[in-house]
DNA sequence: ATCTTGCATCGACAGCTATCAATACAGCCG
DNA sequence: CGGCTGTATTGATAGCTGTCGATGCAAGAT
């Protein structure tokens, strides 16, 4: 959902360089999207700090106060963003971490660093 | 909203290596929220690319296919998030990126180069 | 085959969100 | 002063989203 198709080009320059266009900040705001909850980012912490590589959901749903359908959403919507990926072993569902995915945001994220920022946070610059 | 407070030793291991608690989490999700929507990625991509440091509303609204009323919503949101500051000068509001928070979100996403992934198990990310 | 356990899907519902038109506010200009 | 322009706020509404209980499905156990 990221960066499986063809991306020719779209390396990273990405949104702090140059202006998105529209078809790329909608690919991209689903991501993030995925991202913008806390039970999603606890669950994707909670498999990505694992770096044995994988959770089990039985793992999973225990730390949560909601019921086991809702996590069972979560981790959908994570997977649907292609920052997580999971494999069915026996009765157990096993979850991990793509990592490409969240390298890739981070990425877009990261301002290359040789940009002057006018001075510090506050460019007041034209004093009228 | 992210970082300007007293984050000790919130450094940015996060996310990725350990469990985030869920207060952290809620912060996050606030700021991951705000890009999760396509039109505030490209207000946000558009004021990050003026290097120059600053856009004036009317370059903004502009540009897309929505009512002033809805751009000036966004922007609002963008802003209570930390990802951008403005100021009014005369009759025009100017607003600029706010890098320290892009660089949190980038830290917060970013693995330490040194994680083995190990291949045993299922995490067939690229390889396989 | 049947029961049991682990996980996903379905249907429903409350709460949030993106959007607009209308309006209010701030500053310039005449 | 009153009018004009650029932004923000308000109120309303359609659509999306997080949550649950109920149910379905897969796989091991009896």
């Amino acid at each position: 959902m990221l960066g499986q198709s063809d991306d020719a080009g779209a390396c990273c320059p990405g949104l702090l360089t140059a202006p998105l266009d529209e078809d790329q900040a909608v690919e991209l705001a689903k991501v993030f999207k995925a991202l913008g909850d806390p039970v999603r980012l606890r669950l994707l912490s909670m498999i990505a700090s694992r770096s044995g590589g994988e959770v089990c959901v039985c793992d999973l749903t225990p730390a949560f106060d909601l019921s086991q359908p809702t996590i069972s959403h979560h981790l959908k919507l994570l997977r649907q963003a292609g920052l997580i990926d999971c494999e069915r072993r026996g009765t157990w569902v096993y979850y991990w971490l793509v990592p490409e995915t969240t390298d890739r945001l981070a990425g877009i994220l990261t301002r290359p660093a040789g940009e002057p920022l006018p001075e510090g946070t506050a460019p007041a610059g034209a004093a009228s």
